[in-house]
DNA sequence: GTCTATAGTAAGATAGAC
DNA sequence: GTCTATCTTACTATAGAC
């Protein structure tokens, strides 16, 4: 063949990271299969060698972006993990979502797509909560710090830039550091 | 004219509950105008008489679906406005989008229309913020409470039904009653 | 594996009859 | 105001050359 063994698998990877990225900032359905290709810097007509379908694409990204988003919350020290959800709830993470979490952005979509994309939500959606396990008591309050964070994130991009952005980030801090036992910061 | 005075606002306001329900179940930009006026009962060349653009739809949907549920969640008491929050954590909220709140269904496609929607969102947004805020101390507790209702919503929905899904909502529902400062309820 | 080209369908929006 | 018919563009997916 033409090709390295490893390029399928690399331009694969390649894909997953430019079309994720896209996804967050345009939305998945919105956006085109042209313009996925064209974000990882290649055409259409390849899209097909590596997917059966647009959906298997969706599927992809979800299991790629958790596993990135696992990541960074498997901080080392409690003050290091503290500071990432800070991170979570802050402007740049508002109004960057390419570069952010994809459960803010994509989770709708997940929710009416196939039963395999929301089976690959939850299996990313585990090993995040192991994160979260650590920084709380129990498993229902790991559930609720997730859904405080996504939720803030969520209503905070639907405002415009404003009072009442900055409103829902702060009210979701301190309520976070409320769930975690932790003073309220000044500055 | 062959049609009554109040015909078109009264045709509108039926498009707009009709096309709300089928963008909060399939999506708002995943559903073509055609899809919306046979929900309406009609073709999509009648459309353009009511709106300008797809996206001027969207800002009017925003619009009535805010205000429908700041009418719920204005509860004359406190026992009532708890069971409203009961049932917007409850699996049946998470199993018909269509018929529930348009804020974990549509937010992220809020986020990414024109400054024009995200300001129709704003201003819904504050109504039904000022109904929380009669239920809990001070403002950033109220957009806590609002990002955790949400935010339950959007993960739960997005996670197939089973285990997971409840413990979300069982999670997000214990934290919303230590913020109320209600006991938690047996059952 | 990636390209160009294209099939086939569906999208948003408009025109003209009633 | 609503219909049918249509324009134009964009979409998902496939075919065949390299």
């Amino acid at each position: 063949m033409r090709y390295a063994p490893t390029h399928k698998e690399e331009a694969r990877t390649r894909l997953v990271e430019a079309t994720g990225a896209l996804a967050k900032q345009k939305g998945f359905s919105a956006t085109g299969v042209d313009s996925f290709m064209a974000a990882a810097g290649m055409t259409s007509g390849a899209f097909y060698a590596h997917f059966r379908s647009k959906n298997e694409l969706l599927e992809a990204i979800v299991a790629n972006e958790l596993q990135r988003s696992a990541q960074l919350f498997a901080a080392p020290t409690r003050e290091q993990a503290l500071e990432v959800l800070r991170g979570y709830l802050s402007h740049a993470h508002v109004e960057h979502p390419e570069s952010g979490c994809a459960v803010p952005a994509l989770a709708p979509e997940i929710a009416r797509a196939g039963a395999a994309t929301q089976h690959a939500f939850e299996q990313g959606m585990g090993a995040l909560q192991a994160s979260f396990r650590a920084l709380v008591d129990d498993d229902a309050k790991a559930w609720a710090l997730v859904s405080q964070l996504v939720g803030a994130v969520v209503v905070a991009r639907a405002l415009p830039s404003g009072p009442a952005r900055a409103a829902v980030l702060e009210g979701a801090t301190r309520q976070m550091e409320l769930l975690l036992g932790e003073p309220s910061r000044e500055s």
